[in-house]
DNA sequence: GTCTATATCCCGATAGAC
DNA sequence: GTCTATCGGGATATAGAC
């Protein structure tokens, strides 16, 4: 009877193990109902371990949400390998948008109503950024020579697809006849009807500014 | 020396009071932070005394935001008195969605991060309907014959508006150059795109359908 | 790097007196 | 309708042994 030796052999990864009983927790009882005891316990480990690797409850949290948007910028870059059209690209982003609050929603808690303090977690941020540099790239991509409206229709885009996504976990989609299957392209399509405006003014102004500017040669 | 005096008088207002306490402690420790226990301190009872009017503590939350969607409600109904054109009030409505995101964020956050569930609590689904009228009224004025479309453009009106509001509590649309001061203004300025373009795609369908199926006398 | 043990604190909910 | 008292439970975090 080797009475150490069940014991004793450190599997070493724990917070790989924290990280994913993370998730799972949260998927099973919310945001709300992570305790990182709970989460220590499913990983097979003291109560106390965790803290040999993260400061605070926080920083726990923290970690996964960085990587969590890793996956949710993996999910936007892949969506828009497959078409060329910047304009197609944007839609195709904002589907899996939803789709990635859809599939994996405990990620998409973690990061948007986990309340972690991004101000106190600089690397988050930046990883939020990193995401969001995906629907920047396309969106330059497709105003051309217009490149003073990037900004604001990259976040045009962005806020369409999460508001999307964030019902959609709320129920409030379903409920008005959008189902957790069609969610994504509905999304998609109000999206491409967004940039179409913002790109059909852009070219009225253009249009206006050329004209009165006695730009014709 | 009257020893009853002092603590036989009931306020028989508790109710409220434990209202003004959630948003309270909403606004200072966010929606994780709010215990029905503090919210009985700070009103001034026993941490039992919420019990006789709320069966637990769910209820409470789920009382108060029955409330906070009767005051966007208002919000929402008040924007569109300054117009009679049906797509500005969409478009004065998605501002206000977003002011009463950043002027009412304790009665925001109760509302979309606080995980209360809409099944276990029916007049809470129905008040959030009610308050989505408002947008639905609208959009049907909007959209004069083509009334098939109503559903999806006042969701997509809906999910713009409360994307922004999302994003500008949860920082990200200052960090992209988006103060709060204007955030309504921006996000109103959206939403005026979408409905353009939802509404300009209809008349081309219908341009073409009329052209199509030969309708000309 | 992990464990045991412990300190400290708070919560939700109930029972019964007034 | 509110209070006191209490039960039962669980959380975060630290200290010190191995």
């Amino acid at each position: 009877m080797p009475p150490k030796t069940r014991s004793s052999y450190q599997h070493g990864h724990l917070p790989q193990a924290l990280g994913e009983a993370v998730l799972e927790l949260i998927g099973e009882r919310g945001v709300r109902g992570f305790t990182l005891a709970e989460a220590a316990r499913r990983s097979g480990v003291s109560v106390s371990a965790p803290y040999r690797h993260y400061s605070d409850r926080e920083a726990l949290l923290a970690a996964v949400a960085v990587q969590a948007y890793g996956v949710l910028q993996r999910r936007l870059a892949a969506a828009k390998t497959k078409t060329p059209e910047p304009i197609v690209q944007i839609c195709a982003m904002a589907a899996a948008y939803v789709r990635f609050a859809r599939d994996d929603r405990p990620r998409f808690e973690l990061l948007f109503e986990s309340g972690i303090d991004k101000a106190a977690h600089p690397d988050l941020a930046i990883a939020a950024d990193a995401a969001y540099e995906q629907f920047l790239a396309s969106v330059v991509s497709a105003c051309a020579s217009h490149e003073d409206m990037v900004p604001s229709l990259a976040m045009a885009v962005r806020a369409c697809a999460h508001g999307y996504a964030a019902l959609l976990l709320d129920g409030s989609l379903e409920q008005s006849g959008v189902t957790k299957r069609l969610a994504p392209a509905v999304a998609g399509r109000a999206v491409r009807h967004l940039v179409d405006a913002f790109l059909r003014n852009e070219e009225l102004h253009a249009a206006s500014f050329t004209a009165t500017s006695g730009g014709s040669p």
